[in-house]
DNA sequence: GTCTATATAATGATAGAC
DNA sequence: GTCTATCATTATATAGAC
């Protein structure tokens, strides 16, 4: 961090963010060394690697950063003492809210993770499948404690994570809603869903 | 169709079949004519412009033609006379069908259209909106006659679109429940979802 | 129509001066 | 650390023989 107090960004941040944007954007394969140069204002691609070793460092960087920003988000909220149903609205509200903050991570958790190389790949999937569990444990439970009626617990769980995570495609920050009102109505529609009539 | 009764796949058919698959599994920009010529025995990239003009070409094909099929399946729908939840629960298993049969169509309407240049990007998104338009105007009709309590209409329509469109995410032919025991089972989630309580 | 060979352009990454 | 120049590779697309 150096001698400043942690406000300026190291010009290594400055690259990785620039990165991050441009993922989202384009595409990670359409973004080209020297578009994330120019973002930075370096002149050639060439200065880059003296920060980092490679595009897709990169990548995994963004990727790696993404997934911790969600277990962050959710984790604690799993192991709180509230009936289920509490829990997934609060979850489903977390979950919602890193997307819509951090939009160009979420475009590299979402979608671009598929570009990282293995042992990487399986790496990033073998944790967001973890984190995933999260959800499905708190579905379960509400299932089997009667408190949701769903026709597959399994299916419930991935209507919840594909229903939230579409979010990234449509969420502009400057739009009619802000991001808490469209996580909580969200949560709303989602959970009404689970609980049948 | 030439002299055969169209049960034999002419070689453009085929190609296109090929890359649809291919942009699907390792999208767009990471496909190349080599792999397509590969996919359809060719060996070498040269060849398959005798039968198409280029790579954006394929794309530009797949892409009309996914619009096609999601419109020609959900519109006959919207005109019946029927009450706005029972025509939405309808078109929402149409749409899901449509995905999950034609997974790899479906890969390039929701995700690979992004690699088409102007102006056939415009003219896509033109039509998919055109084609989103159809849900919001059942969504919006049900909740104006109170069949649908909804935070908001035009979130509710997002968020339909959203739970309808992950499927491709996640859908395996192969699996557990049918195409059509999971477009019923999300349908019914997501009406739930918008009936309030 | 299919093949091989190739023109042309762009990419990620490196070398070496400052 | 940044710059310019450049290498090695790979891509789309075309040319021309068969």
């Amino acid at each position: 961090m150096g001698i400043n107090g942690g406000i300026v960004k190291s010009r290594r941040t400055e690259i990785i963010e620039a990165a991050e944007r441009l993922f989202r954007d384009k595409g990670y394969l359409a973004t080209t060394m020297r578009d994330i140069a120019a973002e930075t204002k370096l002149q050639g691609g060439g200065s880059l690697y003296a920060h980092i070793k490679g595009k897709e460092d990169l990548l995994w960087e963004i990727a790696t950063e993404a997934i911790d920003g969600f277990f962050a988000a959710v984790y604690p909220i799993t192991t709180q003492d509230l009936p289920p149903d509490q829990k997934l609205r609060e979850a489903i509200i977390a979950h919602i809210e890193v997307i819509s903050t951090r939009l160009s991570a979420a475009a590299v958790y979402f979608d671009e993770w598929r570009h990282l190389t293995q042992p990487r790949r399986d790496q990033f999937l073998a944790r967001r499948d973890e984190y995933e569990q999260l959800f499905e444990l708190l579905i379960r439970a509400g299932s089997q404690q009667g408190v949701f009626v769903v026709p597959d617990e399994r299916l419930a769980t991935l209507h919840v994570l594909g229903a939230m995570n579409a979010v990234r495609h449509w969420y502009k920050p400057d739009g009619r809603l802000n991001a808490h009102q469209l996580a909580d109505g969200i949560a709303t529609m989602l959970l009404n869903g689970l609980q049948g009539r």
